[in-house]
RNA sequence: GCCAGUGUGGCGAAAUGGCAGACGCACGGGACUUAAAAUCCCGGGGCCUUAAACAGCCGUGUGGGUUCGAGUCCCGCCACUGGCACCA
């Protein structure tokens, strides 16, 4: 490892960084602020002074990072891949001109602070303060470009007041299936009936329709521990810690209602520029999928077993039906002679994990109930079975089953010896038994129905107009997605604001806090468990809990999704103390009709790992849908662009964990090598959505590269004598950095046409790439022309300032030292020396510099590569054909050979074809 | 099982259907040095031939296809990675 350092970053970086933070130099500027005189950004647009408006401020461009959850064991460098890949754009928009947002916080609440405090006492307050300072630090020293003054804390009680405002705002609204939107429940049509009935009952039908409402729903308890488990914490249905027994129990949860937002969460996919993975993913976990409702009637029971099937055209070939093991109709169909099997099957079920019930290749085990249901079209007697393959939370909870044309049908049919007719012909002569694609139906006729050689799609369309004429079923969607279960037993998040009470029939209800009462405070308590009879932690602080009007605090806390739901919108207006959100500001940061038709809605990109591509990403879009509905932000969508950065793998190519020991800390590489080259080096391993391997060797490369960069400016005498000084006097290094010289070869002279060419060339290559995205590429181009311009004898100030405004983006602290260098020695013609690096405008490409005089011409036989030629850039297709059939080299391919053809393409190739 | 992504030198990678391997790492040779480090210069996919070079042949996971021309487009297969996974 190298022992000298390439070039002083140590000084330079921090000198930069200090420098950046005083100047405030990358604040963004929101309608209304008052643009000070000397700031870099107002020197550019010529604003100093004035109140920035709408009207004059420069196009905005928002840049997002994933905030981070600021663990204690400190950033790692996974982290600073996508937040490098945002910076560097940050500032390449910088100058470009725009007002760029790009903003920092943390996503502070969580589990693991929570635990700690349970273990050593110590508050999750105090934790995360630590754990945040941590984080800011190193992220810091990266010379990330964030607008600090911004900066958010989910845990921070002037950040939380608005989460709980938020789901005050979900809590009184509801969907309206008419309008398809959310509406305040203050407008909710009460059915007639109602108005005049008692008020439990109308407060009943309100609280139904809320967006977030409550309900029974089964969690992991734990006698031995004497506490909730979350799924995770939940192996093969014992508890992870201890090894205890776990049971599934109904306890009161908050639900908020996604699903009604499930056709729209799905629709306006179609409207942002994610990845078709992404989007794929997403489409896969809303589960869309249309079908019909069928009734099966069963003896001496008055209501029908419904069920959900995506194939009514194989309805004739339903030969059992299967009800999940919850299903309510269980108890009352079952017939006394198998009652005692079906109580223990239900009970085996429900004592199996989530896990368990779903592994594959197991077995399909159930039960026969003993009663029997008609099928509608066929008429007969078919058995009813319970089945734990049959899932209670999808669908109506029941199927009809049809072996013949349903892999899981036809499992559990062949295991429990079950009748299997056909109802499908395959095409192409396949095997019919257990073929589940389209075909053409067949044996599937009544007196007064047939679909017999009807292909599926026509079938299943003869199949539901018939059910719906004879009121038997009808068409119906279904989602895969499920209510979000949104309460959590835990201390460390938002408190619910809201409030139990008895109503005047003693029946209890529930009531938001007002909006004055925000925000809630967690009360401090000296034990972070769950009380022992499974109460949240909350429950520990009575005096808090129970109000002096007999009314009690809900001692549920919000999940952590709910901080992140909206953060980017506070980002915006962080520090108004009155709203959520100012409607100027948020016009002007993302709104389409904000006076400019062509600026990007919402977020212009978002950055972050693919561990979000669902919950997160799902979550905030729908927060942002009620939003929308509610007249709160203007876009119906958050994120306009997105894109998901690749893991990074350790040195051996395997995930980084501490178990492996392959873990790289950013701090040791900044170290070694600085920021700048740390930064060169992420952005340099390989596309930025690739997983890719870290390789310590790689970063000396760029950090070499920076080393050549320092050395195409300065004076070798003046950098040795600098070197002398601070090992003579350690202590005044940064007054000695002053004295690097910049080398006398820098000179205020016009380029050589050679040497705009091999400038332009790189302007290009960085601008379109950084378009792209395709940092490692960009970075290439720019190694290109410091190879080339390191052997210019004289080197024109006013193209070393111009690489140097390429370079900024990327290693921003060297390219600040080098322009102060330059600035100070040699003055830039083509420059306002007023105006600061990261504000100097981008170099504009020139096509006409990278115009040649004489190109070399590839030319071909059949394909392949004989010859090449130099040719003036201008000559005509036909000069170029004579010319490539009169090469020496091509003559022999030639001989005794008929040209059938001779393609010539200016400006690439000229093949020959031969036979 | 289903969906998506990726397969190119020793390694990370690059190539609007047009000279495969830019740029970098590692490696080898040279210069500077008492020596090393650092720096600078040169070399570089494989095979075959050759003193060396030129020339030639092969080469982008694999088998086909389209095309004057395929890493790139189309069809089949294989491997790896990620997501979902009894969703009727």
């Amino acid at each position: 490892m190298s022992q000298r350092r390439q070039y002083p970053f140590h000084l330079i970086e921090p000198k930069w960084q200090a420098h950046w933070e005083a100047q405030a130099s990358h604040r963004a500027w929101n309608p209304g602020d008052i643009l000070p005189p000397q700031h870099p950004f107002a020197l550019r647009h010529q604003l100093g002074g004035q109140v920035a408006s709408a009207a004059n401020l420069p196009p905005k461009c928002y840049i997002l990072d994933m905030f981070p959850y600021p663990s204690g064991a400190g950033l790692h460098v996974g982290h600073p891949e996508g937040y490098t890949a945002t910076d560097i754009l940050s500032r390449f928009r910088r100058a470009q001109g725009f007002n760029v947002l790009h903003p920092m916080g943390w996503d502070a609440f969580g589990l693991p602070a929570e635990q700690y405090a349970i273990k050593t006492g110590r508050h999750p307050r105090i934790t995360t303060n630590e754990n945040i300072a941590t984080f800011k630090k190193q992220i810091r020293s990266l010379g990330f470009s964030y607008d600090w003054s911004r900066e958010i804390d989910t845990t921070d009680p002037i950040y939380f007041r608005w989460t709980q405002w938020i789901f005050l705002q979900i809590y009184n609204s509801w969907f309206n299936p008419e309008t398809r939107r959310a509406e305040p429940v203050s407008q909710l049509p009460i059915p007639a009936d109602l108005q005049r009935g008692p008020e439990a009952e109308r407060r009943a039908f309100v609280d139904s329709k809320r967006l977030a409402f409550v309900t029974e729903a089964p969690v992991w308890w734990c006698e031995a521990l004497g506490t909730v488990l979350a799924n995770e914490e939940v192996i093969d249905g014992r508890s992870e810690v201890g090894d205890h027994p776990v049971v599934r129990k109904p306890m009161r949860q908050w639900m908020l209602r996604i699903t009604a937002y499930a056709e729209r969460l799905l629709e306006d996919l179609n409207t942002i520029d994610w990845t078709d993975s992404l989007k794929e993913m997403q489409r896969n976990w809303i589960g869309k999928s249309e079908g019909a409702q069928v009734e099966f009637r069963v003896e001496g029971v008055a209501a029908p077993i419904v069920v959900f099937t995506t194939r009514p055209d194989t309805l004739f070939g339903a030969t059992y039906m299967v009800l999940s093991p919850e299903h309510p109709f269980v108890s009352q169909i079952t017939r006394p002679a198998q009652r005692d099997a079906v109580r223990n099957y239900q009970e085996t079920v429900a004592r199996k994990s989530d896990l368990e019930r779903t592994e594959l290749a197991k077995e399909k085990t159930g039960v026969f109930t003993g009663a029997f249901a008609i099928n509608p079209v066929t008429g007969r007697e078919i058995p009813v079975w319970i089945a734990d393959y049959v899932l209670a939370s999808y669908g109506t909870g029941a199927i009809m089953a049809v072996p013949a044309h349903d892999t899981r049908d036809f499992e559990f049919a062949q295991k429990f010896n079950l009748p299997i007719a056909q109802v499908i012909d395959p095409p192409g002569g396949k095997d019919w038994r257990g073929y589940t694609d389209d075909g053409v139906a067949v044996n599937s006729s009544s007196g007064e129905l047939s679909l017999d050689g009807q292909p599926t799609a026509q079938a299943k369309q003869t199949i539901i107009a018939w059910l719906e004429s004879r009121k038997l079923g009808r068409r119906t969607v279904n989602f895969k997605l499920r209510d979000w279960l949104f309460s959590r037993q835990r201390y460390w998040g938002e408190p619910f604001p809201i409030v139990w009470r008895k109503d005047a029939s003693g029946a209890l209800c529930h009531e938001a806090l007002p909006e004055s009462a925000l925000p809630l405070i967690p009360p401090p308590l000296d034990d972070y468990k769950p009380t022992p009879d499974g109460q949240p932690p909350l429950a520990r602080a009575t005096a808090w809990v129970n109000l002096p009007d007999g009314s009690a605090r809900e001692t549920n806390t919000m999940p952590q999704w709910a901080g992140s739901c909206w953060y980017y919108l506070r980002y915006l207006d962080s520090r108004n103390e009155s709203m959520f959100l100012d409607r100027g500001v948020e016009r002007y940061w993302v709104s389409r009709d904000s006076g400019r038709a062509s600026q990007t809605p919402g977020v212009d990109l978002y950055v972050g790992g693919t561990e979000h591509a669902v919950l997160h990403l799902l979550y905030a879009r729908f927060w942002h849908k009620v939003l929308f509905d509610l007249g709160h932000v203007s876009t119906p969508e958050p994120f306009h662009k997105l894109v998901n950065q690749g893991l990074i793998l350790g040195e051996d190519g395997q995930k980084m964990s501490k178990s492996r020991g392959n873990v790289v800390n950013p701090d040791d590489v900044l170290k070694v090598f600085g920021a700048d080259a740390f930064r060169l080096y992420e952005m340099f391993m390989g596309p930025l959505e690739m997983v890719k391997p870290w390789n310590t060797q790689g970063v000396e490369g760029v950090y070499r590269f920076l080393g050549r960069v320092w050395r195409l400016f300065v004076d070798e005498k003046s950098e040795v004598e600098f070197e002398q000084s601070c090992a003579a006097d350690a202590s005044r290094e940064a007054e000695f950095l002053k004295r690097v010289q910049l080398q006398a070869a820098v000179q205020a002279v016009e380029p050589t046409a050679e040497q705009l060419k091999t400038l332009h060339a790189c302007i290009k290559k960085v601008t379109e790439d950084l378009e792209g995205m395709r940092f490692n590429t960009a970075i290439s181009g720019m190694m290109v022309f410091v190879n080339d311009a390191l052997a210019w004898t004289v080197k024109p100030a006013s193209a070393l300032a111009d690489f140097l405004v390429l370079l900024q983006p990327f290693a921003p602290h060297i390219a600040e030292e080098l322009w102060e260098m330059l600035s100070r020695h040699a003055p830039v013609r083509n420059r306002d020396s007023a105006v600061a690096l990261g504000y100097q405008p981008w170099p504009a490409f020139d096509p006409a510099r990278l115009v040649e005089s004489a190109w070399e011409v590839p030319v071909q036989v059949n394909g392949k590569l004989r010859d090449k030629l130099v040719a003036p850039t201008g000559i005509s297709a036909g000069d170029l054909e004579k010319a490539a059939l009169a090469s020496e080299k091509i003559r022999p391919f030639l001989e005794g050979k008929n040209i059938k053809k001779v393609i010539v393409v200016p400006g690439k190739l000229v093949n020959i074809v031969v036979g």
